[in-house]
DNA sequence: GTCTATACAAAGATAGAC
DNA sequence: GTCTATCTTTGTATAGAC
């Protein structure tokens, strides 16, 4: 049993993930969803306040996830990083999702002004739970590396997003497993 | 003296690579060149045709420079590496400018099929100038690294055009230098 | 909560005058 | 080459019945 809300949000996520925010329309996922285009509007009044439901959902699913790692003491910052990795491992199956935010990255300027501070809020916090975790790392002596943690992570994290860009629109799915590969040695 | 057709590719390449493919229009176009809707489509009946030939024209200066650069042999790997970098460079002062490929492979989906097969022989060309810069370097002993020179590419290619992406939702102009002395210090 | 019907704006595109 | 006028489709959104 799963509400009409949920399926809602769903079929929305899944959609921005594959063709983007400006793709999506209340047609579309009433089609999908097999209800109106008014059905939908009475769950959500306004695209925009869709496209901030998804977003909200998909950063609060990823923090409470990195908050329950970071918690258990019997994680290594291996264990971390692979979690960290898991997803965009996912998305990379399939041949045209990319990360939800890294789609919302794309057409920032197409997008209402109430989603603006989430796509910005994602990315921040992403590449600080990367910093964490490499800065953590090399205290424990679990990794090596020469470069500062913030400028790091900046690297890696744009090196994550871009390879699912990259993947979508040349069809290679073996671009993000390279990337994590390189990452993994990188840090030996 | 700059013609019509010329303002109309200029202006279009511009409004792609701040706003997305999805987000530009006739009228829009037509507003900024000075000039009614039909007009533009006097020059490209579709706004597919125009599309082609807006990255068209993107993919074969980008080809043009890095041919020239080949072709110098008093080019060391590194002066091809940095001439390599300064358009990102060149795009990331401007907050919302990114690579226009990088651009499209964000709503590829959303492209008329006959975009497609451009926007992924970007990608793949400009993976193998890097990798071929990598393994020229390597050879005469500039470059130092362990890693495959396509795995490299991959990862550092992927890295310039998400650090693009994360600039234009963070605002952080600073993402994309970071992400380029990274990987000059990565291969020293 | 879901529906039919509809309003309204903007988009891509065409016809034909100048 | 550029224009006015118009067609057609699709999009967001609302009103109001069931």
């Amino acid at each position: 049993m799963i509400n009409t809300s949920t399926k809602i949000l769903d079929t929305a996520q899944e959609l921005i993930q594959t063709r983007g925010y400006s793709a999506i329309s209340f047609q579309l996922i009433a089609d999908q969803v097999g209800i109106r285009k008014p059905s939908v509007i009475h769950h959500f009044p306004s695209k925009a306040s869709l496209g901030v439901a998804v977003i909200a959902r998909y950063r609060e699913s990823f923090a409470i996830q990195m908050r329950s790692i970071k918690a258990d003491p019997e994680k290594t910052a291996w264990d971390a990083l692979e979690f960290y990795f898991s997803p965009y491992l996912a998305f990379a199956e399939t041949p045209n999702k990319v990360c939800l935010c890294g789609a919302l990255a794309g057409e920032v300027l197409a997008l209402p002004e109430e989603m603006h501070s989430e796509v910005k809020d994602f990315m921040e916090s992403h590449q600080k739970w990367l910093e964490d975790i490499f800065r953590t790392g090399r205290k424990n002596g679990e990794f090596q590396f020469d470069e500062t943690p913030p400028r790091l992570s900046k690297t890696f994290f744009s090196a994550l997003q871009g390879a699912l860009l990259i993947k979508r629109s040349t069809g290679d799915l073996s671009q993000l497993k390279d990337v994590q590969k390189v990452i993994r040695r990188l840090l030996r």
